[in-house]
DNA sequence: CATAAATAATGAGTCATACTCAGCAAAACT
DNA sequence: AGTTTTGCTGAGTATGACTCATTATTTATG
């Protein structure tokens, strides 16, 4: 049967992909032998080149791998229904999670940019990562919610920047996920934001003011 | 005389570093071979072994020494009498181009992390790096210019991590330094500035009364 | 200043390991 | 059943980091 022989390569190559994702996380690119991975996928160590032309090729599968499962999640991880606000605290969260969880990979990540010896490409898979929060931003800005005046990618970067370096930082010192970088990160994203306070109500500051008041009385009592 | 002798020493060793940089910059880690830096610092291979035990060694001792010069640049960049604000500012600019200009040691400064298995350590030299971030804002908080809620670090990763990102999307887009990038990141940290109602500006105390309560209203809802 | 001792440099050789390929096994056709 | 096509194997090769016996240079000593 075509189909079962087909699966049977898949199962394979996803064998050899997992093998190598543990001993990548476990050993790192360099302490990580082929011929372990090869045994630990139960196949011949010539086997693993007929899937992945180097050793290389076959990081960067893992990596590309990684991201997309990351991406998927990322995609559950956000309520449709919810405000851009929150749907930005959904992402943030899952993000940082994440990246502490899988930090070694992570870490991993830039040796698959480094072929041969090109600058830095971004890989395919981490580019569709992103449009993930390109894409609350995007909602945001169509809806009024979020100005336009600062290019995505800037924001992008505070967002992903931001969240890769504390990862490292909460790693570093041993520590479990922070609430308080979120935290951090959303209110200055507040910059971000068009408030109703500088605009509709220019006019009328009394009005804004009772205004701004109403909503902290809000944000208080639920606390 | 052995004050020639130790020179002659001191001499052979920074030029196997050099050679080393410059290859590491042009081949990459992997691409670099041992024998190529011995020709080029012109020394036997067998003497890059009396300074430094192991490649890896010496790409700690690259990345260490650069980053040792990037921070007495910052140092220098830096204007003693100016204010908190254009001081982050100076570093700011130094930072995103010295990121760019030498974008392919940043990027190896990872591998530098990954010794032996162990998850991810900070290097001594970068630690030292951050902290002249640490001491503009330390300033800031002394005086009473910046507030004092946020932790430190948090806002580090803030600034550092989306300078780092942004100088991997300005050098893989081919294009040159971006103010726009500075003048972003330095709009978010306006939320950590301490605004006092007594303020110069405070011509219009309405406006100064809505950006006081906006500012009591971001803090709330932040906890 | 000659000579011994100590220190530094060398590069041919060793060794670990990513990768190859000739031969074998299994599956797919006829 | 035989033939072709496709997939797998692991001993063998090539490469490049690292070693170490030998040689060169500097320093110490009478």
């Amino acid at each position: 049967m075509a189909d079962t022989q087909r699966q049977r390569l898949e199962a394979r190559e996803e064998a050899i992909l997992i093998a190598a994702t543990t001993l990548f996380g476990e050993s790192g690119v360099d302490g990580a032998r082929m011929a372990e991975i090869a045994k630990r996928a139960a196949v011949a160590e010539g086997t693993i080149y007929l899937y992945y032309k180097t050793k290389l090729d076959l990081l960067e599968a893992v990596v590309d791998r990684f991201w997309r499962e990351l991406t998927a999640g990322a995609r559950q991880a956000i309520t449709p229904s919810e405000t851009v606000s929150t749907q930005l605290r959904e992402l943030a969260t899952y993000h940082l999670t994440s990246l502490i969880d899988d930090f070694k990979i992570v870490d991993i990540t830039s040796r698959a940019r480094q072929w041969h010896s090109k600058p830095s490409r971004e890989l395919p898979q981490i580019r569709e990562y992103v449009r993930v929060f390109d894409d609350i931003i995007q909602r945001g800005i169509n809806s009024g919610e979020l100005e336009a005046s600062t290019p995505i990618w800037q924001i992008r970067d505070v967002f992903y920047g931001t969240l890769e370096h504390s990862a490292r930082t909460l790693v570093i010192r041993n520590q479990p996920i922070d609430m308080g970088v979120i935290d951090n990160l959303l209110g200055l994203f507040d910059q971000y934001r068009v408030v109703s306070l500088n605009d509709a109500g220019a006019k009328d500051s009394k009005q804004a003011v009772l205004q701004a008041l109403e909503k902290i009385e809000k944000q208080v009592s639920r606390w």
